[in-house]
DNA sequence: TGCAGGAGCTATACCGGTTTATCAAACCCA
DNA sequence: TGGGTTTGATAAACCGGTATAGCTCCTGCA
């Protein structure tokens, strides 16, 4: 018999079909012999639940969807999302739950997914990420009433469940780092401001400047592309008082930024002291190798996958997560200003 | 009405559900006036089909599944699979069908992937990446019955569908324009020789060689680690005959490498050529930004999903479609031998 | 005029599970 | 000893579609 069903087992064991499913889900209504008899004869029979069948009847799919709404071409360099990803799947996994990913490449077309999977009965939640300034995915989640919950954006009331690290204690423990080395100049090459966390991290740094005695702390906003940081960087590094520091957003422009330095014939960490706000093995590959802030991203995806399982439990709770604090890993790219 | 079903738009069209499928799917039994009022309706209503409910009847669920088996550190630089990751979406956009993604470890968990896949019925096929000699994925996928494409590697009879491109033209295209431009010391820092595509490079060089007047043309294998990579470089470049061009099978590994002829004080491209085997943001990054090959990721994702669904549609046939040639984006890294 | 054949549709079984109503037997305690 | 509760199990309904056998009515052709 190539896959056998419920009822194959149900006959051989000379029980019930419900008794088998019973047993099998381990709930009440079989005594401990039969249950034992019938799992025994699954296991020799090797019985698959079919997912389908089963999504039909309990009316869950076991499956999660995660779409990432960003040109592809932008994606691949950023371990984050591979790690993420496993991370994801190792919360999953316990539980055998699947995972459904898609990139696509903008708000709208992931705001349609989630839709199609809604009314497809395709998945049971989905996880977030890049949470931006009034995320317009958030009230259409609660409208499809589609479990959800969100990386990287702590909410307020109303909002969506959520894992999140602290991006402020993060800025602070690297521009205080660099304050701690002499830095006064430091300037911050952002990503986009419609992201919740670019938000937060300009505050952090705005906010933390009086206190430390940087004469000079701009933020400057980009589109996260090596491009805008090479040309932010080439800006900074053209003024007649150019800054002693410079905080990326990205693993990918502060590389593109270590390349401008090279080519202005500025030294690192000799006169330019370079951080990045994201590490990764591009990080490592630079000579100088860069300093980078760097996350738990593993393990936040597997905290995102556990909050998202509580909450297609119980939808009624909104649990906000807090994860490890990122840590500040110090290589060649700092150095006191000469 | 939340969701309405098949029944709900029955009822309200005065038909019977039979109706109401035939008109929904396409197919003949009704006439086109009944299946027009019957399309607006459903329509109307904003039904969609219950994925679930679907395929337990039709027997296919419109998904397909790919299993990654690489550990999730050395996944991230790679924008290859981004690429080839939104290349399949698109191609199976089309036809609404969704796809599974899998990170794991080694190659027993993605077998037991399979297993469980094929068990659960929740993938009517998968997509395979890094074939190597004697894939022992070739022979589970057949016992398990599951139709499957693979990627990048050209199968031999009794072998699944698959999607390539031309390894050994794409090395020629490289050591040819190499050698036109002087170089006769050309060595080639491979990948792990149990990957088909690494020994097709292999062999192509070799083959190659003595047509091109290569004095010396090794090929030296690593796990594609930038450790490796760097190592490797290191060894070539303190013979006493030193190489003055060296092809890397990978993006990462070739800067690795460049790290390590600046470290040693070997100009790029003044006394050293440099190729990537792999095209990517990180070789546009580095100064001098590397030569190298570029392949359509992108469409070669499109082509598998296309050849994949072919294959669900009609397992019999084993299709074996060739993708268009990569071809050598030239940038500062190469240059005539001093 | 009669009948074959096809178009158009209905009724129903079915896919493989879960869930619920029901029931018999055992058990409990006064 | 008898009535009520608990335990272990069954049969049947159900989830939302698809597939199919069969029915009715209309058309065409001899």
């Amino acid at each position: 018999m190539a896959r056998p069903t419920i009822a194959d087992i149900a006959t051989r064991a000379g029980v019930s079909k419900g008794a088998v499913s019973f047993a099998l889900n381990g709930r009440p209504g079989v005594s401990d012999a039969t249950r034992e008899r019938i799992l025994k004869i699954a296991e020799q029979m090797s019985w698959r639940p079919h997912s389908a069948a089963r999504a039909l009847g309990a009316s869950r799919v076991d499956s999660v969807g995660m779409v990432i709404a960003r040109p592809a071409r932008t994606l691949g360099v950023e371990p984050f999302f591979a790690h993420l990803l496993s991370g994801v799947q190792s919360g999953l996994s316990a539980e055998s739950i699947s995972l459904q990913l898609l990139i696509v490449e903008d708000t709208a077309a992931e705001i349609e997914v989630y839709r199609r999977w809604a009314s497809e009965h395709r998945v049971d939640g989905v996880i977030l990420v890049d949470l931006t300034v009034k995320d317009p995915r958030v009230d259409e989640l609660k409208a499809l009433e589609l479990p959800a919950v969100v990386i990287g954006g702590r909410g307020g009331k109303g909002a969506l469940a959520s894992v999140w690290a602290d991006d402020r204690d993060a800025m602070l423990s690297i521009v205080e780092y660099l304050a701690a080395l002499g830095h006064r100049r430091i300037a911050h090459v952002a990503g986009t401001p419609i992201f919740q966390h670019t938000q937060r991290r300009i505050r952090a740094l705005r906010d933390a400047a009086p206190r430390l005695g940087l004469v000079d702390a701009p933020s400057l906003t980009t589109d996260f592309s090596d491009a805008e940081g090479a040309a932010i960087t080439r800006k900074l590094l053209s003024q007649s008082e150019r800054p002693t520091a410079i905080v990326y957003d990205s693993d990918v422009m502060a590389v593109a930024g270590l390349g401008v330095a090279m080519e202005m014939g500025v030294s690192v960490p000799g006169d330019l002291s370079i951080v990045a706000f994201d590490d990764s093995i591009l990080t490592q590959l630079m000579h100088p190798a860069l300093t980078a802030l760097s996350r738990d991203t593993f393990e936040f995806g597997r905290q995102a996958a556990e909050v998202l399982l509580e909450t297609i439990a119980d939808p009624a709770q909104v649990i906000n997560r807090r994860t490890a604090d990122p840590v500040l890993t110090v290589r060649e790219s700092t150095a006191p200003p000469s």
